[in-house]
DNA sequence: TGACACGCCTCGGAATCCGATGTATACTCT
DNA sequence: AGAGTATACATCGGATTCCGAGGCGTGTCA
């Protein structure tokens, strides 16, 4: 299925800065613990991450630094920043609002307009059966 | 937000096809409808709505045919086909695996390998309160 | 020595959205 | 009659995003 590479569009910083809020991690790791965390449902490709990585730097919403490991290894390890915390809510209410709308019409016919505009949304993902 | 912009790539013909398998109607009245039904939380624009549905027929998802009213006005009305049906299941269902999964990664930290690949996942709505 | 995982990066093609723009008809209000 | 608005179709080009392909280098193990 082609359709998730396009679907995936918009959620990249979103996802990275999701996994990063749990702790500094560099890029390889981020990559990694997305695709454990979605079970291999998300993959992060390389021509993916570190553009979005180098965007969200830019923007100020994460920092990385360089670190020597032990063993001598470099690796660039990001950490979120205030910013980039309060982009994350507001990131994931974007996407709770949006992935709702996308439930309710998806859902179906008759749904009259409801008595309040902020009413809980019923996010439902059983198959026909 | 102009995020929204980005989330809804791909979504289109879904949500199109969506509106359509609850009866046949045109371009105009699909863009209506899923606003509509979304509460006007997603919007088709006609630079999109247009090329999506010229889309979907080339791929015979969807049928179109010139309709002309009681008050002679012209419009075009699409109908799903069969093929159409199950492509908006097969849809359905790759938005439902992939919903969850950013759910997942959003949702956070520590969820350890779960024993049964197909374990309903929790859909997770509220912040961190 | 070779193979492989780790780890960073850039470039160009492809797909998608949408604002702007254009055309045309029906209805309503003054 | 004229103006304004909603309906209704359509296309084009700029902007954005994803990712395959390609490149570079290091540590580990057989």
């Amino acid at each position: 299925m082609d359709s998730e590479r396009e679907l995936l569009k918009g959620n990249t910083p979103t996802l990275a800065l999701a996994v990063l809020n749990d702790g500094p991690l560099h890029g390889y790791g981020i990559a990694r613990e997305i695709e454990r965390r979605s079970d291999n449902a998300l993959r992060f490709k390389e021509g993916t991450l570190y553009p979005a990585l180098h965007a969200l730097e830019r923007e100020g919403l994460i920092v990385g630094e360089w670190e020597r490991e032990g063993n001598g290894r470099e690796r660039k390890v990001y950490r979120i920043t205030p910013a980039g915390i309060a982009d994350l809510e507001s990131r994931t209410r974007t996407w709770n609002t949006f992935a709702s709308a996308i439930e309710r019409v998806l859902g179906g016919h008759n749904n009259g307009t409801p008595a309040l505009p902020g009413t809980p949304p019923n996010l439902r993902t059983e198959p026909t059966s």
